[in-house]
DNA sequence: TCTGCAAATGATAGCGCAATCATTGCGCTT
DNA sequence: AAGCGCAATGATTGCGCTATCATTTGCAGA
């Protein structure tokens, strides 16, 4: 378990076989020699340069550099109780909806200095579980989590933590302490209301990786049509695996066959399976939207480009990340926060795809 | 800048205004006193659970559940040099090559037991020797980071470490360390070759974010041209911007108004891009592949569904993620590495958007 | 001139944990 | 019965840094 710094060695010009200055690691009293002034001084002129005069700080400030000194931010956290680790906890990292809402969270807990450690649950609450004690190990400053499908052992973790805390992506009755999302159900609701106005009749659901959000979805959609005295449940076809391109096209093909192609309009819940589904329908020499609409969810870029377009309901990934964010950051800078609860909305993109009229 | 808990507690029922056992943290101390043991033997039962006897471990156990004690990862980072923290650095969030690099990374290291440390550099090295430094200062005990593109400082700062580190993406001549890729200069010259195989003679070439890989590829598209001699430098478009399917479009489109239309074939940087041209093509009524053969890069998923299918250059990108994680375990557990570099190859998938016999 | 106060710098202690070495007790050999 | 080796447990120390309080210096105001 010792020597392990072995191997990068072979890189390095070895000198000699004497005891080289860079071998040991350099440590803020090292600096502080090198400099001729007290450890403390060596730490404010990192945390706190404002505090030293400006001699001293340029004095200490090329001790630094030509030590190559660098912080070891365990015993910094340790002494200030201050990680400055914002943990973020997604449920999959191949989801293009994630990982927007990740730039969102990198760009401002970057800027405002702030690490991210980031951890995949995949899908499962007892992964979160594990994942979140992971991440309060680390002494997080804040914790951005999706959704609110925590387990109990976790929501104890997450309040003992005292820390400020954002569940994101949807809309919960009681969040654990701030909560920024949309409400996927209306959404869902909203798109049939959407279809239905185009005049289609028979709409179908193709779901995968049923989610909470997506059963949110799927519940919109069935209020919707059950109020219009259009529900059948043979209209649904979903399945657990993870969603794509290629299993959008698959359920499609399930759909119009166990349907018998009566379907004139197909609700599918996110952009990939709605791709697939609008791919097979040209293969399948179904025109549309004259003879079928297709509405998609999260509006990625590239079906706004597809002939047709792509209708689709646009959500703000990328600011809810950000909103996210600053709401945390607030926090931690006794600032007070708005509202604890953030509605972030979503637009339905009415493109050529739906648009029979 | 005391007192930032107090935005929780709220959340909590407060029993009294008694002070309540929950409100400080719990430390190992807290759980041996609980369990009647010394504080070292409660690390054992974390760290090395073989070396205490079942009874004290069992024992143990129990207080750590009921207290709901969570170490320190600070404090045992600091006292025993071990992190169990792995740095990566990519240059972009949202490109979803990197994050499949990062699943294969996010598997191998999470079962191994290690952290990942993520930043993004945004393709600025300056940027990256920032990242860098903070990645250090968690003394990660393995760092894998993208491309040979680093300051002068940063590759000290690298050396300095003595931590493995790979360099992934592409191939490097020589490498800090260790090194995972694929040739994309070979990769864009054999693009350029299945064109020209298939007939195609006035190829065309659209790029954006003209990072070092990018490049590489333009210049075996240039090679290869070059050496059919049917070069010509106004069949080349790009842009710095980030690419998407979007700008593809737009760049497809002006290099037809450039050449007033007599290209018969684009190579497109990446998929978003060449998508972004099919997809104007079809607009513009240029039957793709008998008039016009587009090529992608990257082989992202969606391609393999259009119509006509995206000719596309697949790369084992999770792979890459999983071999870099692989090497650096390797060497952390003091095992051999077969090789410090990997070529990982690619491979063209050849479809209809380019198949014109 | 002296007092008083703020700015600049330093000395000390301790954050929570694991490395290291010490101790205990037990079964086994001879 | 004495000695040995090993497994199980504990006491001490220090990782590198910052919080806290102490000290020094410079300078304005009386």
């Amino acid at each position: 378990m010792l020597a392990k710094n072995n191997n990068c060695v072979q890189n390095l010009p070895m000198k000699t076989t004497k005891k080289r200055s860079s071998d040991k690691k350099i440590t803020l009293v090292d600096v502080a020699d090198a400099s001729g002034v007290s450890a403390i001084t060596v730490s404010r002129v990192i945390n706190q340069p404002e505090k030293v005069s400006e001699s001293l700080r340029i004095q200490v400030q090329k001790a630094i550099d030509s030590l190559g000194y660098i912080p070891n931010q365990h015993a910094s956290s340790l002494a200030s109780s201050r990680s400055k680790v914002i943990g973020v906890a997604i449920p999959s990292l191949s989801n293009i909806v994630f990982t927007e809402v990740l730039r969102g969270i990198y760009e401002v807990m970057g800027a405002a200095g702030y690490k991210v450690l980031l951890v995949d649950t995949h899908y499962s609450p007892l992964e979160e579980e594990k994942m979140v004690r992971t991440l309060l190990s680390q002494s997080p400053e804040g914790l951005i989590i999706t959704g609110g499908d925590q387990t109990k052992a976790c929501q104890n973790f997450l309040q003992k933590a005292r820390i400020p805390i954002v569940q994101i992506m949807e809309l919960l009755a009681e969040p654990i302490d701030m909560n920024v999302g949309f409400a996927h159900g209306r959404a869902g609701f909203d798109v049939v209301q959407h279809l239905l106005g185009q005049g289609y009749q028979r709409i179908g659901f193709i779901g995968a990786r049923m989610d909470p959000r997506v059963q949110q979805r799927m519940q919109g959609y069935k209020l919707a049509l059950e109020q219009a005295g259009k529900f059948d449940k043979n209209f649904i076809v979903t399945t657990p695996e993870p969603s794509s391109t290629g299993v959008g096209g698959e359920l499609f093909k399930s759909l119009m066959a166990s349907t018998s192609g009566v379907i004139d309009a197909v609700f599918c819940v996110n952009d990939d399976l709605a791709l697939g589904a609008l791919f097979e329908a040209q293969r399948m020499n179904i025109r549309v939207p004259e003879d079928l609409a297709i509405c998609g969810f999260n509006d990625i870029e590239v079906g706004a480009y597809t002939n047709p377009s792509l209708t689709s309901v646009s959500v703000g990934r990328y600011e809810m990340g950000v909103k996210a964010s600053e709401m945390i950051i607030r926090v931690l800078n006794d600032k007070p926060v708005e509202s604890k609860k953030v509605d972030m909305g979503y637009e339905i993109k009415k493109r050529a795809s739906t648009s029979r009229l």
